[in-house]
DNA sequence: ACACCAGTGTGGTCTGACCATACTAGGCGG
DNA sequence: CCGCCTAGTATGGTCAGACCACACTGGTGT
């Protein structure tokens, strides 16, 4: 088993495409923000036609790599951006539903991950404009009126912006892919709102205690309460 | 910024095609082994054209979610198989490429992964035949005739052995495509055989230590030798 | 000067065809 | 009856050409 040499599966005609475009980047000819010449353009360059092309381009569209859009003028066509949480949570997320990724393995790699980073932000300077929005958004979901939706939506932007917050774009972007990962999960794992009230307040308590943590650069205390946090959280859904 | 809402994209066709095969799976009707439908007939059963039905199965493709093979036959047609280190370590690369996941921060995340997972490892049941093959990995490693190319590919296997030793196949699989991310880079880093030869010796040393302090139970000695290895190694290329 | 509208280029989709492959089943010769 | 060999068949891979919806562009008419 996990054999290096996998199988020789026949030369894919997008190959060129992809392998182009990924020289072009790193020699540092495409740029973030560029726009990719037409598909047809593409085709006559590679010699391919041009469903091959869309084989490639499709690609990195799903990679987060490139957006597309009709139409013409500047904003339309194939343009570079960089996504890369885009394209590793909807590969994480199938692999969960294949059933070949527990979601109890993702929550404890989140864990690992949000803990380090908590940790990580308390040792580098202050990152004030950040704390703020991250207090705003606690504010936001102190809301009681609040649906449960916009607070998971709010919820995640706070676990992730905690997460930026050790500069790391890697962890950043697996963070983030690993809740989107399991959002239709978390989703649909509190169904009523009877369930939800307590659950709710006792989230934002939890928030705003790993908040000040960071506030107070006090790393240890952040790591434990983020874990706590998502412990708790899972414990609750997972029955 | 983060906005949860992304872009306004039309609903894609093949898209279809994706939500079915992802709730096939969730429900259990769809498992690893199995065999999709030809795509001539999912295209019927869809609604779609056939090379709607083939961006869906490519981007499966990538993600490591299914094989495809030409034929007929068992062994042929569209596959569902599981490698989720194919798909995350395929966007990573091209994610480094576009210069936006700086290589220092994918080293530490390896770090940060890597020495939990030797930790978490000393915390588990004695897997004895996994530190057995990882010995073999390392004998292998010790002959100096080994070339640089046969030397990497055996070391990537024995890390990647190492972290399955946690029991996490999310951190499995985020190791393994953290390290064939770079691995075009680790590998151009060192160019001469002059320079490779005490690199080699030190690896080797390294990696025999780390083996012992895992068969010894010693998370906090293998996290440390191991943190070291990879930060000692990275020091080496990047100048 | 302004509003409008045809033109143009973009990706998105469809249709239908042909190819290489690999297994399958049947025929043919022993 | 056995065994080899060939035609058949189903698969994904690729191609060519067409049409569509869209969004910006630039000229045209008022």
């Amino acid at each position: 088993m996990t054999g290096t040499t996998d199988r020789a599966a026949g030369p894919r005609a997008y190959e060129a495409v992809l392998a182009s475009i990924e020289a072009e980047l790193r020699s540092g000819e495409l740029n973030i923000g560029d726009r990719l010449p037409g598909e047809r353009t593409l085709s006559e360059k590679h010699g391919i036609s041009r469903a091959s092309v869309r084989d490639a381009i499709r690609i990195l569209d799903v990679m987060g790599l490139v957006r597309t859009a009709t139409g013409s003028g500047p904003n339309s066509g194939t343009i570079l951006i960089s996504d890369p949480a885009a394209g590793l949570s909807s590969t994480l997320r199938l692999h969960v539903a294949s059933r070949h990724l527990p979601v109890a393995d993702i929550v404890q790699a989140r864990i690992l991950l949000e803990t380090w980073a908590a940790a990580a932000a308390t040792e580098r300077p202050l990152d004030e404009p950040s704390l703020a929005r991250a207090a705003e958004l606690l504010a936001r979901m102190d809301d009681p009126a609040l649906d449960r939706e916009a607070f998971h939506d709010l919820d995640s932007q706070f676990h992730v912006l905690l997460s930026t917050l050790a500069g790391n774009a890697v962890v950043s972007a697996m963070m983030e892919s690993l809740r989107l990962s399991i959002m239709d999960y978390v989703r649909h794992s509190v169904t009523t709102d009877e369930q939800w009230q307590p659950v709710g307040q006792a989230l934002r308590t939890q928030h705003h205690g790993i908040l000040d943590a960071v506030t107070a650069r006090d790393g240890e205390l952040a790591a434990r309460l983020l874990r706590d946090h998502i412990e708790w959280f899972f414990t609750q859904t997972s029955h």
